[in-house]
RNA sequence: GGAAGGUUAGCUCAGUUGGGAGAGCAUCUGCCUUACAAGCAGAGGGUCACAGGUUCGAGCCCUGUACUUUCCACCA
């Protein structure tokens, strides 16, 4: 007896099982046989502590459906799956740990002891993740599972680290840089988001030295002036040329500034002189250098005022600019306040306003590794899906500055640098220094840890085992595709770009698929302070894994956002049900054994809709694959599920009821053999995308591999190619629904049978379709007859024949004659159209041949209806 | 300021080299037709934002306009 599927879809009581199995199994690592290509691609990583989010789903759902695709089609298949230590994150979320639960600060612990307690958390919530992405049916190789900060990956950072200092390209430098004053560190350019933000234009009078005048300057950052070192006009400007050369008093601090021509000072801007504070503006910096100018920091890290502020030492930046301006404007120095709005950096982390100020940071040198990396993918080396996302790259990289790697957190790679207190020597290093190279002394490591980001820079290499030349990266490496939202083509794909031609001397990946991000059903951003984040945990158990891949995976196109909603998740589920239905009515009509329903039938015991189906089966292999090769997931997903609802559960079911029926005959075994075939076919086309729900059938119906997941990829056969039967098919179902639509506008109840008359020049097509008008269009006996007198009957005009139904008793035959009338107009209209279009000797000379014959086989179709229309006006009384 | 995207049915979106527009949901009508009411069968509903252009032919290519989203840069 056949196992049978449970009555009702049930995702919950099947997909861990059938996850564990796989493991189990050992799919998901590579095949080791080395005739096979290679595909790889890794996992974008996610935060080690972080939980699964819509942004993972998406992410995980579309890799995993090309990695399944490729493991079936005959590739040996990795997918490194791994997690990202994230250094400000977690840090800062163990740092709120500590301070709610014990009242302590990361210094009250002190380094060690602080970092023990990061990876104990790392420990504690490290698998939380991982195990939510198996919860998807990620087919990760989890034995090969890697963390930014294992030992591999962690001497992969060193031997970079070294590597780029030794080529000049890491420098120590004293720089302005993007300052967190919450999370007490130093960004990069690209953890800054900048946000509009309501303010104020400042005009504050700074009196010029030994005469009566005052020179006007604007400021949206008041705070600021007591690092003041200089006031710049442009010295092209005729209103304030006379200004190059003197000197200034700041008010307040009452000390001496000189006024300097520089043209970074805009004509007609503000008031044309400019405040100038190094120290805390990224291009006073520059002008700064230009005139020597000195550099005073005003701010502690904390971003409160310091010594050089005065009376305001110890305030807030914030609380120092409102003081500040009302001292200002008592001692008369305030001209007017304007209101102005101004984008602010923010820190990508915690939202705070960024302070920018000098420091002594470590930097990347990026015009050198910028160039290579940009010529990789101008000429198509790397491609962008959708190619769009390329001009965003060139943009970044175009324009780069240096990179400011360094980060005064705890939680990451330890920069390998080593200082002598003793004479000052510096060195770098892949392992660890104790005694100066130099004096023999006593060294120490740089305070500072590494941006997250460099190290998730080597990930394509690191998780694979260099600086070691290991088989993984003999052959995996390149990667092919990488699966990344557009948000992080900046901090992660280009920066992996640039590390893998520097160091491996060979690009990390081919192809790098970019899609959009998922929004909730109004459209926005899914957010925590919104609270409008949907769980995929929460879906995944009310929906099933395979409905939320389905959600995720259809109806959008590459790289654009999508919005998730409840219609949308649902309907997944609805055809993760109908599949299941359809799976379970085709079940429990198999009563025969395996070896004999695996068979499928000789072309010549196949009817006509058998025929069709498993040509229309064969043609949805070759859209799927093509779709799928240039990753149009959601088109391909598309095509399978309309051929699955519509074509193979709609039509051809139904149609092969009536053989299936007829149990014991021979045709009910060639139905039973199709159904089996077609649905087999559905279950491997579908599994990439729904995994679950595909193996829980597969391995219910007939089979001969030990899952789908090993299967082979339905391909385009040729010799699977029926053309005449889909046609012949293809006329019998245009006449099943023409007769359905007329039946329902009649209202006339599915249960009253009537007799069909047919008028055809198609007999056989109608001869071999008895049956399946009987069944699904409600037909108590078929006759075709050379003609047919319709005074008692409704007609229906086909381009494959005329229908009459005798229906005296329902029938009104001024309305039939003013539908024939209409539909008659309609056709007419239709062969005028064809007939100017191919009348047109443009269109014949310029149009391609088989669009021609395309149109001219349209024409055919619309004069064989109007003979049909015409004959069945002549006999309606 | 620069760049990219979007504008297609009531809503959300597809539409793959240019050959008279599709889906899901919603709406209306009729059905418990022995897999499925999470279903079946019908139906209605679109000047493809607007204006030009190229072409035998444009939702698709070009130019411009409007509205909208996003990214980058940024003038103190």
């Amino acid at each position: 007896m056949r196992e049978e599927l449970a009555k009702n879809y049930d995702p919950s009581q099947f997909e861990d099982r059938i996850y564990a199995k796989w493991c189990e199994k050992g799919y998901f690592a590579p095949d080791s046989d080395e005739k096979k290509p290679a595909f790889s691609i890794v996992i974008p990583p996610p935060n080690v502590t972080g939980q699964l989010h819509m942004g993972h789903a998406l992410d995980q759902t579309l890799q995993d459906i090309i990695v399944r695709t490729k493991r079936m089609q005959g590739y040996s298949t990795l997918w490194v799956p791994g997690t990202d230590h994230a250094g400000i994150a977690t840090q800062i979320k163990v740092e709120e740990n500590l301070r709610v639960n014990e009242g302590l600060s990361r210094y009250d612990l002190g380094r060690e002891k602080f970092l023990d307690r990061v990876w104990d958390w790392k420990h504690q919530y490290g698998n939380r993740i991982i195990n939510q992405l198996k919860k998807l049916g990620s087919s990760c190789d989890w034995s090969r599972e890697r963390f930014t900060m294992d030992e591999g990956c962690s001497r992969a950072v060193r031997e970079v680290f070294v590597n780029l200092y030794d080529k000049g390209l890491i420098y120590r430098g004293h720089r302005i840089i993007n300052w967190c004053p919450r999370c007490l560190t130093a960004l990069s350019d690209a953890e800054v988001e900048y946000k509009d933000q309501p303010g104020f234009f400042w005009h504050i009078k700074y009196p010029i030295k030994d005469e009566d005048g005052y020179v006007e300057i604007a400021t949206t950052r008041p705070e600021t002036m007591f690092g003041d070192t200089a006031v710049a006009v442009n010295p092209d400007d005729e209103n304030t040329k006379h200004l190059i050369g003197k000197t200034l008093i700041l008010p307040i601090v009452n000390r001496e500034i000189p006024v300097v021509a520089d043209d970074y000072v805009e004509i007609g801007f503000g008031t044309g002189c400019v405040k100038i504070t190094p120290a805390h503006d990224p291009n006073d910096f520059l002008v700064g250098q230009r005139h020597n100018l000195e550099q005073i920091k005003v701010m502690n890290d904390d971003a409160t005022m310091n010594a050089y502020a005065g009376k305001y030492e110890g305030m807030d930046r914030y609380a120092c600019r409102k003081a500040l301006v009302a001292d200002l404007e008592a001692a008369g120095y305030l001209v007017k306040t304007e209101p102005h709005d101004h984008n602010v950096g923010t820190c990508y982390r915690c939202g705070t306003t960024v302070e920018p100020m000098t420091s002594d940071q470590w930097f990347v040198k990026m015009k050198p590794l910028a160039e290579p990396a940009i010529k990789a993918v101008e000429n198509g080396s790397i491609k962008f899906v959708p190619e769009r996302f390329s001009k965003n790259y060139f943009n970044w990289m175009n324009n780069i500055l240096d990179w400011c790697i360094s980060r005064q957190l705890w939680w990451g790679h330890r920069i390998p640098a080593f200082y002598c207190d003793a004479c000052g020597h510096m060195e770098v290093s892949k392992t660890d220094v104790t005694v100066c190279k130099k004096c023999g002394g006593a060294v120490r490591q740089e305070e500072d840890v590494l941006d997250t980001w460099f190290s998730s820079a080597l990930w394509p290499f690191s998780t694979m085992g260099w600086p070691d030349k290991t088989e993984d990266l003999e052959r995996y490496y390149p990667t092919s595709t990488l699966v990344t939202g557009y948000d992080i083509i900046t901090f992660w794909v280009s920066r992996m770009i640039f590390s893998g031609l520097e160091h491996m001397g060979e690009k990390p990946f081919s192809t790098v698929l970019i899609h959009g991000l998922v929004r909730d059903a109004q459209g926005r951003k899914m957010s925590k302070s919104l609270g409008n984040g949907i769980d995929p945990l929460k879906i995944i158990e009310q929906y099933g894994a395979d409905a939320l891949r389905f959600a995720l995976a259809t109806g959008n196109a590459p790289g654009n956002d999508m919005r998730f909603s409840d219609e949308k998740i649902e309907s997944a589920r609805n055809f993760a049900n109908k599949l299941w239905n359809a799976s379970r009515f085709v079940l429990m009509n198999l009563k025969e054994s395996d070896e004999e329903l695996l068979k499928l039938p000789a072309d010549a015991e196949l009817a006509p809709e058998d025929k069709w189906i498993i040509s229309s089966l064969n043609k949805l292999a070759k859209t799927v694959n093509e779709n799928i090769e240039n990753y149009e997931i959601g088109v391909a997903l598309g095509e399978i599920y309309s051929f699955t609802w519509d074509t193979f559960c709609d039509w051809y079911i139904e149609m092969a009821k009536s053989r299936i029926f007829a149990e014991g005959t021979p045709e009910a075994l060639t139905a039973k053999r199709v159904l089996v075939y077609v649905l087999s076919g559905i279950l491997k086309l579908l599994h990439p995308y729904m995994p679950f729900i595909t193996e829980e059938i597969f391995e219910a119906l007939p089979h001969t591999e030990e899952s789908v997941m090993i299967a082979r990829y339905p391909e385009y056969d040729e010799t699977l190619n029926y053309e005449s039967d889909e046609e012949e098919v293809r006329r019998i179902i245009g006449c099943i629904t023409a007769i359905r639509a007329r039946r329902a506008e009649m209202n006339i109840a599915p249960s009253k049978k009537a007799k069909l008359f047919v008028v055809t020049k198609y007999k056989s097509t109608f001869e071999n379709a008895g049956k399946m008008l009987e069944k699904l269009a409600s037909v108590s006996e078929l006759n075709i007859v050379e003609s047919y007198d319709s005074d008692d009957a409704v007609a229906i005009a086909t381009d494959s024949g005329n229908l009459y139904i005798p229906l005296a008793d329902v029938v009104d035959f001024e309305k039939e004659r003013a539908r024939l009338t209409a539909e008659y107009e309609k056709n007419e209209g239709e062969i005028l159209r064809l007939e100017k279009k191919l009348s047109n000797e443009g269109f014949i000379a310029k149009a391609p041949a088989a669009v021609v014959e395309g149109e001219r086989g349209k024409l055919a179709k619309y004069i064989e209806t109007r003979a049909a229309l015409t004959e069945a006006l002549s006999k309606l009384k």
